[in-house]
DNA sequence: GACTGGAGTGAATGCGCAGTCATATAATAG
DNA sequence: CTATTATATGACTGCGCATTCACTCCAGTC
């Protein structure tokens, strides 16, 4: 064939790449034809593509993204701004959105955290991202800036597991009220009598739509309101809370919890710092179905996101966006599922109750 | 100022983003002193720079990276291969990735899952790559595929917290076998009579040198050999050999895993599957210093790998190797820390003893 | 048999920028 | 005061591709 490079294919001498001249060459075409080769809906005719194709194989051709993006003014990349990564539902999410973004030939960049949202902006348009994700993992008042300067920029944005009440963006979101809901009513159906909620930071749409749905449900049930205490969405935070709450005279006997490893932390909290059985002395509850949930030392009944469907929501609603149709800012909901496992007493005594 | 555009900075009309010849325009200044000014260690005058900086910020102009890419050859962009996360510590390991690149100017693309690595190698090429970071926290067989392609084709990789034994790759790794042969001082110390060693899938780096550091020095104290139970690097895997391990007669009594997520389902088969005390029936050790390790519930022992320097080591030899030094292809070592909680008990009897 | 039209292809252009080269001005020397 | 050199800037080209436009070719038409 060609002259033997070392370690070089074909004819790719020293870092340089084939370029479609390369190819046409080759082929004994245009540049031209060798764009169209690679272009789906292009103007070719079959034979001449299976031509080029083959010629491209043979110099290990692949087009450039980079020159591509150049004419056509769109890169196929879509920015994902998740920094704070503490919720451990979130490397799931990320190696889903890579995925299916993949399989519609999109690229994710991954924004750092940044000090402000001029930087991230700064990111994006550098890059000509196509259109941004932006998930819960992320501070509040910065992924709502960033968000803001984007709508402006005229990048599509979507909100993963988030949305804002004051801002018209499209986000996807799991039925946090209804979760709510669900809790009460397993909580009070099983008998138990002094609730508590441990919560996020307050201003955080999770938190608020999964406390309110606890709690009007336990209104109207007729129970008492239940003992409120926040802090970070971190196991310190569910632990510390529990800690305090637990040391109360008053002390609760079901506690539903904004997620996991608050949830998690508030376990700990009882069995290892106070001493208590679970679900004896006390149920938890936790929300968004995080792996270590399912672990034999925690065993925590939780309310699972069904994250492949909130990606797949996402994804959708960010194409149609980028394809130039404009979103609704009305979030989507998507429902969670209960998973029933040992933490908490079930209505009907599915579970040892407290009679043991 | 300008005419009004709706929603829209001084003059960015519909969706037209401002280039560097408006900005000269604006500025009565040439293209070319445009391009100066935004370029670090460009040829020009401050005054000339303070006065593009300022037409470019009215207009909020950003350089076009992918413009920038084309005559650079270069796109900035580092690409990270991290599928399959199931490591804890890999949330932590790519937000300090993307801090750290960021800060010397590069991106992230992440790879997604690919099939093969011809897939990979078609991205990487078509978004012309500066570099690539392997994670452990990715399939072996087609790491190596993908590390070798790259090479082939001039781009350079490192790998994290792996290395092959039969392939030049330059990579950073924990110190291993010394943290495996701290292990064994510790359980031996202790005096721990029956040893054994959970493991992940038997071909990887870590499994390897953690174990060959843990059994050498036990070998060298003269104690008998460590039981070995291996599976994939899971919640699950460590669970499922911890119950075999704890159904034996000669029932171990100092376990150390490969890692934290084994550590933690050993523990819990410990404790919830065979109702063992921990640390009086058996002691655990962990690697990784995964955050779950320090959550009360599991209080693991562990040996933590210095991320943040590990992180920067990687990087630094990945710049390196971009700038067209090669980069050596013998592991660079880093130690872990041996984090003492109360999962094992320790020499001196500092953690209440088997007479309790 | 000249004419129309569809199908396929090639030539030419520009996307936005970095870098090279040439030029104009200021500073220094002789 | 001219010759020489720093210093700073502008004109121009090309990176690799998509795309437009013009063109050729050939089947069908009357």
């Amino acid at each position: 064939m060609a002259k033997a490079g070392p370690g070089a294919k074909a004819n790719a001498p020293r870092g340089k790449r084939a370029t479609s001249y390369d190819v046409a060459r080759l082929a004994a075409v245009s540049q031209s034809a060798v764009s169209r080769a690679f272009t789906p809906d292009a103007y070719i005719s079959p034979s001449m593509r299976k031509k080029v194709l083959a010629a491209a194989r043979q110099l290990g051709y692949q087009p450039n993204a980079i020159a591509r993006g150049l004419t056509t003014s769109r890169s196929r990349v879509v920015a994902l701004f998740m920094p704070n990564i503490g919720n451990p539902i979130y490397p799931f999410v990320l190696q889903t959105f890579s995925h299916r973004l993949r399989s519609h030939g999109r690229q994710i960049l991954l924004l750092p955290l940044v000090e402000n949202a001029n930087e991230a902006l700064a990111c994006m348009l550098q890059y000509q991202i196509d259109g941004l994700v932006i998930t819960a993992a992320s501070p509040l008042a910065l992924s709502k800036a960033i968000a803001r300067k984007c709508l402006a920029a005229g990048i599509p944005v979507v909100l993963f597991n988030r949305y804002f009440a004051d801002l018209k963006v499209a986000s996807v979101n799991c039925d946090n009220a209804r979760g709510g809901a669900l809790a009460a009513e397993i909580l009070h159906g099983a008998g138990h009598q002094r609730f508590a909620f441990i919560g996020g930071p307050e201003e955080t749409s999770t938190h608020i739509d999964r406390y309110r749905g606890f709690a009007d449900r336990l209104r109207a049930f007729g129970a008492a309101a239940p003992l409120i205490e926040t802090g970070p969405y971190t196991y310190d935070g569910g632990h510390g809370a529990g800690m305090r709450l637990f040391a109360r005279r008053d002390r609760p006997d079901a506690i539903f919890c904004a997620n996991d490893v608050l949830a998690i932390g508030a376990l700990d909290a009882a069995r290892v710092g106070h001493g208590l059985q679970v679900p004896r002395d006390v149920s938890i509850i936790g929300f968004d179905g995080a792996p270590m949930a399912a672990w034999a030392g925690n065993d925590l009944t939780t309310i699972a996101l069904r994250l492949v469907a909130m990606v797949e929501s996402t994804v959708e609603v960010l194409l149609r966006a980028i394809d130039g149709q404009r979103a609704g800012s009305e979030p989507i909901r998507i429902p969670g599922d209960l998973v029933i496992r040992k933490s908490a007493r079930m209505p009907g005594g599915s579970l040892p109750a407290a009679s043991t």
